[in-house]
DNA sequence: GTACTACCAGACAGACTTGTCTGAAAGTGA
DNA sequence: TCACTTTCAGACAAGTCTGTCTGGTAGTAC
């Protein structure tokens, strides 16, 4: 129950002071104190600041990916009771968050094509984000066309995020409600 | 054709330079030099940096607004091919802007709640575009009942925000076509 | 002991930020 | 010509930023 080691204390502040304020807004400066660790300890771990931007995208991404293998996973469930369990999740994220959306995203906007890894990152994130959705269509309609799954994948894929993007320009949960309703009816769709 | 006055240059030049950085990373210094205008002539027409953002805000929300209730007021045209209209607007958008995603979205993920000018300005433009959409959906089924035509018009919102959110996101116009069909297909589900 | 690693405190450089201020030039209308 | 407004150039204050560097402490392995 001791501390932890400097760099997941500096990963865990990043994490969140990234998230709430948004990575520009963030300075060096703020993670350490808010990490309780020396700037020297800082640059012996990251190379920089766009390295642990880097580096906190990944350790989202590999908690999240956990969580959406599970639900893959449980094929007991239908298709819909699952997407439902994912869009709750997402509402107690954004809840959690102060409406703060997707870290993805956001970082997104404030980064620019030169930052190749940061980019790298957001773009793998949101290709299994997408695959997810199509992987769930398709467990559910093992015999449909293929084709057809995946388009409806991908628009599910868009509306949750169309969903967390809007709860946080609106501050509001009807989004999430909105989209998760749509794609219900899309998946009805199917047959 | 001669030179605009410094008001306008400032509000062209940080119109560009916000869309395409981001208001976080775009300085008062590189705005003015982009202008080319002095600073003091910058603080004659702008209290500060939040006001010239929500000034730019302002712009784009009036010059948006009326291509749109041009739309809506084409009414010998069916929904569907309006609806299409829009989103070919949307593509030629992000193509246009190297993929810079929404003005307003990127925006919002960069100040915080303290920022109300900017927050009420993000909120007014996006009730505005849903309201849009509703409008538009109505305009198609007057006779429909208006509870499911507002549901179906906040879907059709959703759809369009996470269409151009991953569009950004993944450097790709994919994600606008899918939200198109996916509109199309919600749409026919009216009746 | 000795070597090694992890960590810490914080000064410092050099460049950047927003916003204020001084003082002057250019254009306009009477 | 006089008065007025707009614009200009840029110094300046006071603070921020990232990243480097020096010098030191604590704990562990052998």
């Amino acid at each position: 129950m001791g501390k932890p080691n400097a760099r997941d204390r500096i990963l865990t502040a990043a994490g969140q002071l990234f998230h709430h304020q948004g990575y520009s807004n963030v300075g060096i400066n703020e993670i350490i104190k808010q990490a309780d660790t020396a700037k020297a300890s800082f640059y012996q771990h990251f190379r920089s600041k766009e390295a642990l931007c880097e580096a906190w995208l990944q350790d989202v991404h590999d908690r999240s990916e956990t969580s959406r293998a599970d639900i893959i996973a449980a094929t007991e469930t239908s298709v819909e009771d699952r997407l439902i369990t994912y869009y709750e999740h997402l509402s107690a994220f954004l809840t959690n968050s102060n409406f703060r959306g997707c870290p993805y995203t956001n970082t997104s906007a404030m980064v620019d094509t030169e930052c190749t890894g940061v980019v790298h990152q957001i773009r793998m994130h949101k290709e299994s984000l997408r695959e997810f959705f199509v992987l769930l269509v398709q467990s559910g309609y093992p015999d449909g066309d293929t084709e057809i799954l995946t388009k409806i994948g991908n628009q599910l894929f868009i509306l949750y995020s169309g969903a967390a993007t809007e709860s946080q320009n609106l501050g509001d949960l009807w989004p999430v409600e909105s989209a998760k309703q749509a794609s219900l009816q899309l998946l009805s769709s199917i047959e």
